[in-house]
RNA sequence: CGGGGCGUAGCUCAGCCUGGUAGAGUGCACGGUUCGGGGCCGUGAGGUCGGAGGUUCAAAUCCUCUCGCCCCGACCA
């Protein structure tokens, strides 16, 4: 490709708008362009790194036996009726009607369509499995769209679905799968870790995220380093934690006074103790009724564990006139003791603490020197905590490291939880009928690059890894008034042509200082510099966008210098 | 959904408080010079000041409404 015919146009400017990295990057080098606020249009040069990722995941999930279809963007909205999720899925749902008043979505995922494909083809346990996958636009409309291709509400999604007779089927696409995944984001040059994550109340069984590390990432990792470990933060356990210094227990408890303290941190320092020592109740408002969380003082709830544990629908912080109503005081003075009508949900973190303080269910005023065994009856004590970094692993016990991650792409078994409200069923061996067994794979093609050039990049642009770089090498003439050197350049340009080479030739009547910057910026990562200096001595120079450092190269031999390179740069299978 | 901020040239922004001729840098066009890291000199084009209404002799500037964009928060008692 000739720069001069190509569609390219870079910025010196930093885009007001972008915060991180990536979306800077993306928008000055013209890869992408903002058509709506998280929407996004994909130019050329940025199209060009989304189609090399597009290739090596069709390649790679070929191998992991799923095949390519693709379903419409726009879903009736009877289909999601049918599987409940029109009535559950909120405002990130994005809502439409058609010319007759019908109404209809613009999918965010495609369980509805897949299943009422799938299940008017599949009757038998003989057509089973299968493993269908697409790359779509999809939708959906995030409160607050942010990062560029990170969190856009538009964006490009592979997703995979597979269907199975039964759970032994289902766990061998799935280990396909994330094999598959482990390759892609191999092949892409990322530093990512693959982690467990919560797989909901219903259903799901098993659920994994491949995060890549990084600081702008939205979510929280946990990691262990001593074993390999890690799960997302909502699914991270912890073997348990140390429990505070065992004081002997008084007689009885007792209410003190403690006007205005509603945090644990004014309670413990107000009172003198630890807050290890403070029991934190935290009230929740579920469909079933509120309920009652405690925590050990110095921690926080997992709300997503405590929701699991429940089995509920909704679980949301209890508001004041609820914490008032079933407390019987103003938010930060509740506790366990007394406190009837509530379902109770203990935190093993508490299981230890001994004299402990909790609110007094009545305003201004906590208990000091409480008993679990003695004030509070409780059957058994739960995992609801919120893990931390420094917590102990919950497999070989040494801290867990706590990291930002971008998930880059997500593995679920699903069970039935589509096949069986939408009737996707098959015929077994006996004749019997069962509702197919079901797992979805997610991977975000935007975001993946997005993460690629979060993880790559310095203060002069992108660095592109080999696999995603839109171009494998760039030619540079330096000065486009020489005939020797435009010769040159491009037969060195053609030359790469036909070796296969991914080759962009820089044919701008620009002033090398323009073309040095650009190329930096846009990081291709073989570079050919042909200046009137070496070309005297019949050499060009070459050089790496990573390291920068520059050789120079007979002319006659610098496409196969180039070969070298890309073979060099292409990664290595990990043993 | 709550709080805050911003909409002025293609882009990044001044001007607004204190109403009175629409500005800079960059980009773009043309000419010259330069030609290994966004060089230099000159000329020029380019703006319904997001939109609507109001106040005023006069509004980018003050007031009201509205649209768009951005940021923070949306929970630990």
């Amino acid at each position: 490709m000739r720069w001069s015919r190509f569609y390219l146009f870079t910025t010196r400017e930093v885009p007001k708008d972008a915060e991180v990295v990536s979306h800077q990057l993306m928008v000055r080098t013209g890869m992408i362009r903002k058509t709506a606020a998280g929407i996004y249009s994909y130019l050329p040069l940025g199209w060009r790194s989304l189609s090399k990722l597009m290739a090596i995941v069709r390649r790679e999930l070929g191998v992991a036996g799923s095949v390519e279809l693709t379903m419409p963007a726009i879903q009736p909205s009877e289909l999601w009726k049918e599987s409940g999720r029109w009535a559950e899925y909120g405002k990130e749902l994005l809502r439409m009607d058609d010319r007759h008043g019908r109404d209809f979505c613009f999918g965010p995922t495609h369980e509805e369509v897949v299943t009422d494909i799938v299940r008017k083809d599949i009757t038998s346990y003989r057509q089973l499995p299968v493993n269908l996958y697409q790359i779509q636009v999809k939708f959906r409309d995030e409160i607050r769209p942010r990062f560029g291709l990170m969190r856009g509400r538009e964006f490009l999604m592979k997703d995979a679905y597979s269907f199975h007779a039964g759970e032994d089927s289902l766990e061998d696409a799935y280990e396909a799968m994330g094999a598959a995944y482990e390759r892609i984001f191999e092949a892409c040059g990322l530093d990512f870790i693959r982690v467990e994550a919560d797989s909901g109340a219903i259903g799901g069984s098993a659920s994994h995220e491949f995060m890549v590390v990084a600081d702008t990432g939205e979510s929280l990792v946990l990691r262990c380093e001593g074993c390999g470990y890690g799960a997302n933060q909502e699914k991270a356990e912890t073997k348990g934690l140390e429990a505070p210094e065992r004081r002997s227990e008084a007689a009885d408890a007792t209410v003190v006074p403690t006007p205005g303290k509603t945090t644990v941190e004014d309670v413990a320092q107000f009172l003198g103790v630890e807050p290890q020592r403070v029991v934190k109740t935290i009230l929740y408002r579920t469909e079933t009724g509120p309920v009652a969380a405690l925590v050990r003082g110095d921690r926080e709830v997992n709300s997503v564990k405590l929701k699991n544990l429940l089995g509920v629908q909704d679980l949301e912080l209890a508001e004041q006139d609820l914490v008032e109503q079933v407390s019987g005081a103003p938010v930060g003075y509740a506790g366990p003791i007394g406190l009837d009508g509530v379902r109770l949900i203990a935190d093993r973190s508490v299981e230890g603490v001994t004299a402990f303080v909790c609110g007094a269910n009545q305003p201004d005023a906590h208990w000091v020197g409480a008993s679990l065994a003695r004030d509070v009856h409780l059957d058994r004590f739960e995992d609801i905590l919120l893990v931390g970094g420094g917590d102990p692993c919950p497999s070989c016990g040494k801290p867990l490291t706590i990291s930002h991650g971008i998930e880059v792409g997500h593995i679920f078994k699903l069970g039935t939880k589509y096949s069986e409200p939408m009737g996707c069923s098959f015929l077994d061996d006996q004749g019997e009928s069962h509702p197919m067994t079901m797992g979805c794979y997610g991977l975000g093609i935007g975001r993946t690059v997005a993460a690629a050039i979060e993880q790559n990049h310095d203060e002069k642009g992108v660095v592109w890894p080999l696999p995603l770089a839109p171009f494998e090498a760039l030619v540079v003439p330096l000065n486009m008034n020489d005939a020797n050197v435009v010769g040159t350049a491009d037969s060195i340009y053609q030359a790469l042509l036909e070796k296969g080479v991914d080759a962009l030739l820089d044919d701008r009547k620009e002033r090398p200082g323009v073309k040095f910057n650009d190329a930096d910026l846009i990081g291709v990562p073989i570079r050919v510099v042909v200046g009137s200096k070496s070309l005297a001595n019949d050499q060009v120079e070459l050089s790496l966008r990573r390291d920068g450092e520059k050789k120079l190269v007979p002319i006659a031999k610098v496409a196969e210098a180039v070969l070298d390179e890309i073979v060099g740069e292409s990664p290595r299978p990990k043993s």
